[in-house]
DNA sequence: AAGCGATATGTCAATTCCGACATATGTCAA
DNA sequence: TTGACATATGTCGGAATTGACATATCGCTT
């Protein structure tokens, strides 16, 4: 956001905050949080970047093109393990998994 | 292993592998095998840097010292969730996890 | 507008993973 | 040895996650 649009906000009586204050989360639980998002849009982007559709993800991954969409959108119910699956589905190493967790 | 006990067992007629062609498997899997194992070290090795027992670690996680000897086993129903969870509950921070998980 | 490929959303039964608990094994000091 | 504490192993019912499927919506071309 934008800090001008943030200060006309909170001139209006909104207060502004990250989602983590909003949720009132530990920093443990932010972190989870942030990890799922990061790792969702990578996989998303890196998806892209192969020329691949949801649906031949799905099928590398032996899964549908529904879960893909949902992994993407980082829904509640798609765990770690189908996320890190995906993204090393996309020929993701270690090392650029790596990179990716460890970026602020 | 050493050099020349694996010379001396392939001598005997042993073909020496790694864990990943033994089970076959795909790149991918490869990756998620190592990851886990990764994570699975870390948290006990930072578990008893930080003087904690698997029943206080399970305490902080809202689990049980069972779970945690299992996972520290790497066990195969202990999800990557669960690991990261544990990972964020000894303190660790992305940047961390980042690192370990990049290091080959 | 109509058709079409891609993505999003909703539901559900089956599988997987979990906490809880019991119990076994290990370690070490008294 | 015995006892106390830590860790390992096994089981079970319930909760979470999954693949599958149906269907809706989007974006684009004609």
């Amino acid at each position: 956001m934008k800090p001008d649009k943030q200060k006309r906000l909170e001139a209006a009586g909104f207060k502004i905050g990250t989602t983590d204050d909003f949720l009132k989360l530990t920093p443990a639980e932010s972190e989870l949080v942030t990890l799922r998002l990061s790792l969702a849009h990578d996989v998303r982007r890196r998806r892209i970047a192969l020329h691949f559709t949801q649906a031949d993800l799905a099928r590398r991954l032996g899964s549908s093109q529904s879960r893909i969409a949902k992994l993407e959108a980082a829904e509640p119910d798609v765990s770690l393990d189908f996320l890190f699956r995906a993204m090393f589905a996309t020929g993701a190493k270690r090392r650029e998994v790596g990179r990716l967790i460890a970026a602020v």
